[in-house]
DNA sequence: GCGTTATGGTGCGATATCGTACTGTATGAT
DNA sequence: ATCATACAGTACGATATCGCACCATAACGC
């Protein structure tokens, strides 16, 4: 019966979805209360991407990495730059474009984020085992590859 | 070595959680295409909940499930009773409080939304074996509760 | 080269989200 | 009963996000 199938299917990825929302909800919330007034956490992502991923791309990259407008990049970029956390320099091969990239400055606030979550980290390890994360992580990233080959072609 | 755990705790948690924010963006993006313009996965997701957990609660309990601000709440309230997806009723055992209800319109809405994400389901499933899903949603599950718990205890 | 089309970024207006302050009702102490 | 305090919801202003239109440059066809 592959109707039931599918349906099954769709209930399970449903199900799945909305808790990954939950979880990343509340983490948000988790992580907001650590970040400075002025900073959110969509601005801090696109800061993390910098050093996690690579700096020196275009806004346009960002935005298809983040999937958000281009104008909602722009404003996240603005806002990084006001705080000197990133610096946007002209593109040499695209007369059109820019290159976004992280400052020493912009380092040093993402690493310090970052050890302000270590306390509530802790927290969540003495209720919750860690190493459940290892065994769900390749798969969560699996699914993130599959479903951005997905949003491409 | 317990610094060192901890620190390490901390790093898993945060790639972790990282990964989760990326998977929740490409379901919002996905999920979002399929809502009709006026409806935001936001809105949405507050109709979901009312089917899933339970309708008839107050605007406050509905800011707590979601760990947004009630003003947040109650202009997501508002846009949903513009549409007739959900009633907003005086609250028998509170003069200052409401109770929201789901209309029958907003249960139709829902399901035929959902419905309408079978075909990006399907085209997933082809992609990514399901069955991994049912590994990973209790492990979730718990971590949800046991965030939830942190947040309020 | 020149014109057409495609593309990266921004300006602008609309809606969403959020923090603060306020209103009205409930709760509790006396 | 009266008063102080706590709490649910709203009003309002600030910022974030987004869609649309526009500008400048790039890419392409000829």
């Amino acid at each position: 019966m592959p109707d039931q199938d599918t349906a099954s299917d769709a209930a399970r990825f449903f199900t799945f979805f909305n808790e990954v929302g939950i979880v990343y909800q509340l983490a948000s919330a988790m992580f907001e209360a650590r970040l400075p007034p002025g900073i959110l956490v969509s601005q801090f992502a696109v800061l993390n991407h910098l050093v996690r991923v690579r700096d020196g791309r275009t806004p346009l990259d960002l935005a298809r990495a983040f999937q958000v407008p281009k104008t909602t990049m722009t404003h996240s970029l603005v806002v990084l730059e006001k705080h000197h956390l990133i610096r946007l320099a002209p593109n040499p091969r695209d007369g059109r474009s820019k290159c976004v990239w992280i400052t020493d400055q912009g380092r040093e606030f993402r690493q310090a984020a970052i050890e302000s979550l270590t306390p509530d980290f802790s927290a969540l390890a003495a209720r919750f085992a860690v190493g459940q994360l290892d065994t769900m992580l390749p798969v969560l990233q699996h699914l993130r590859k599959e479903m951005d080959l997905q949003r491409d072609g």
